[in-house]
RNA sequence: GCGCCUAUAGCUUAAUUGGAUAGAGCAUUUGACUACGAAUCAAAAGGUUAGAGGUUCAAGUCCUCUUGGGCGCGCCA
């Protein structure tokens, strides 16, 4: 929020320089923070990119710019230095950072937030997906973590947004699936029979075929197909719903593509042959393709096999073709980095339909490398050891959990050791974060005993505030709404668990060097504002990662 | 063989998207609890950002090459 201002402040000056120097078009400088052994705010790169322009000294523009800046927004900058390299070391007004304060705790949650203004902005994210084969594994949490997180900071930011989960119930996986269960429900009715290798192993298959067991049907009557789906999605639900993730739409692929209309027609047949029609498909050896190649794909697909068997990229094309009539103007789809080799052709699919090519983001997280005592655990559906997601939330907690998905890049691959995960330390940073909450509220609680202390906002004199810790703290809390806007910008949630650890740990510095409770009692009023105001923040953000806040630890 | 991603401290990693002396946590060493929670803080040590070139006022970040790692290359989903 101090950012933003002294940004628009700063803007403006720049563009009466600008026009003053006869010169046009955008120059997109920055504010950063400058490094520690720098005592300033901020510091501003324009002078730089204005004399590359003009081929001039970076000085000779620093001079004019700092001269103009003193004298056009005194209210906003206390002072402007320039250093050796050409940039502008700014120094905020006191005034300007109090003002913060005063803003979070009277928007409290809803500080740094966008009205649902956006109306264009309607997006659908669409993540984990996953195929119902069996129950969730790690990886696939770290899809929902981050899914999920993203969308309440785009909810937070104004957008509307739909979380999706796209369900592929038509492929011969289902076949697989249904005789999977088929011959487990075979074993237990005392027909010898081999349970064959390339069928689904997991337990759930058993349990699913006792379940159908014990509900005493014959064997001829029951759907496997069906029965061995609804289990399975029940257990993903469940498994999401302890995770704090729920999505607004689940979409089965059999309903959306391959349901016949009054015309004996599908929502694939349409699709495929108005791309045939637009001639970005043709047919050769009987089989359809996809002119992807056009559109910078390695090289064409199949949309429907010589033998008549539509593929999966049709059924997806006719999925993504129905997303945007369903009116979205932003589509967002997380998949784990082993689906890369898709972007290309999916993205060569929204074109052809008539979309932007921006209207699309792929984003592709890499996936978690389990390992338990330092042995790597391989993951697969298919195999008898693997990790669900439920396991590991069970043993770690959801928070804890959560927040150690959210902890890194999502194109950076993520080792989860399990063990380590298991201890319930101090380890964990999420306990870090957690802790700065549970020590202010043990003030808050300890205030209560008192009776002077001043609770207006508007009385608190929070120039009191004047300690270096206690000013870098402010300055923090308001980097909330930067941390907003660079996850906006590159489609992360993992800044925030930086972010609330760097706050975490200037608070800590705070709480050892300034005592809150003492007899001035001014002091202690403008003290108590500034901690209610870290908890806060720090709920705020922890609520975009869907971790809770314990008051007590 | 082709394509995509990736390489940062002993380990796990961040870096406001091209900015100043590359930040954390864990592990190691040292110090701090008779006032709000020591799940904390202060300090030390640890780096030629895989290597070599290039672009520019400025490169961990962009480009080229080399090397190591991950993943993907079906008329499977």
């Amino acid at each position: 929020m101090i950012k933003q201002q002294v940004l628009a402040s700063l803007n403006s000056v720049l563009a009466k320089y600008l026009n003053n120097k006869g010169v046009h078009g955008d120059f997109n400088f920055t504010l950063e923070v400058p490094p520690k052994n720098i005592d300033a705010d901020f510091a501003m790169n324009a002078a730089m990119l204005i004399a590359k322009k003009l081929k001039v000294n970076p000085k000779i523009i620093a001079e004019g710019l700092v001269e103009i800046i003193l004298k056009e927004i005194s209210d906003v900058i206390e002072k402007a230095e320039i250093a050796g390299n050409g940039f502008i070391n700014l120094y905020v007004k006191d005034e300007v950072i109090y003002k913060t304060l005063k803003k979070i705790l009277v928007e409290k949650n809803k500080y740094g937030s966008m009205p649902k203004k956006n109306k264009k902005k309607k997006v659908l994210l669409e993540f984990v997906s996953a195929n119902p084969t069996g129950p969730l594994h790690v990886g696939h949490g770290r899809g929902a973590a981050i899914g999920d997180s993203l969308a309440r900071i785009l909810k937070y930011l104004g957008y509307d947004v739909t979380k999706e989960y796209y369900l592929n119930d038509a492929g011969n996986q289902m076949f697989i699936l249904a005789e999977s269960t088929k011959i487990r429900y075979k074993q237990m009715t005392n027909v010898k029979i081999d349970f064959p290798e390339d069928l689904y192993q997991g337990r759930y298959i058993v349990d699913i075929a006792k379940r159908l067991f014990s509900e005493g049907k014959d064997i001829n009557e029951v759907d496997f197909k069906y029965e061995t789906i609804k289990d399975i999605l029940k257990t993903i639900k469940d498994d999401l719903k302890n995770f704090a993730v729920e999505f607004d739409s689940w979409i089965f692929e059999s309903k959306l593509a391959f349901v016949e209309d009054k015309n004996g027609r599908t929502k694939v047949d349409e699709v495929c042959e108005n791309l045939f029609v637009k001639n970005e498909a043709y047919i050769e050896g009987e089989a359809l393709w996809l002119s992807s190649s056009k559109f910078g794909d390695t090289k064409d697909r199949v949309l429907r096999r010589s033998n008549g068997k539509y593929t999966y990229l049709a059924s997806d094309v006719a999925y993504h073709k129905n997303k945007f009539e369903r009116g979205f103007t932003k589509l967002i789809n997380l998949w784990g980095a082993d689906h890369h080799g898709y972007v290309a052709r999916i993205k060569a699919c929204v074109q052809m339909l008539g979309f932007n090519d921006e209207a699309l983001s792929i984003i592709l997280y890499q996936l978690v490398s389990l390992t338990r005592n330092g042995q790597s655990v391989i993951m697969s559906t298919r195999n008898g050891e693997f990790i669900t997601l439920k396991e590991v939330v069970d043993e770690v907690g959801k928070d804890a959990c959560r927040f150690f998905f959210l902890l890194r890049d999502p194109n950076s691959s993520l080792e989860f050791d399990l063990e380590l995960a298991k201890k319930h330390s101090n380890e964990n940073p999420v306990f870090y974060v957690q802790y700065v909450n549970a020590r202010c509220n043990s003030i808050i609680r300890e205030s209560k005993n008192r009776e002077d202390i001043i609770s207006d906002v508007e009385t608190i004199n929070f120039a009191l505030l004047s300690t270096r810790e206690e000013r870098n703290l402010i300055k923090k809390l308001s980097a909330f709404c930067d941390t907003l806007a660079i996850s906006e910008k590159t489609m992360s949630p993992h800044h925030f668990t930086t972010y609330l650890i760097e706050l975490a740990d200037v608070y800590h510095k705070f709480y050892e060097k300034c005592r809150v409770l003492t007899d001035d009692r001014k002091l202690t009023s403008a003290r108590l504002k500034l901690i209610e105001s870290v908890m806060i923040i720090i709920k705020n953000g922890l609520n975009l990662l869907g971790v809770s806040v314990p008051d007590k630890m």
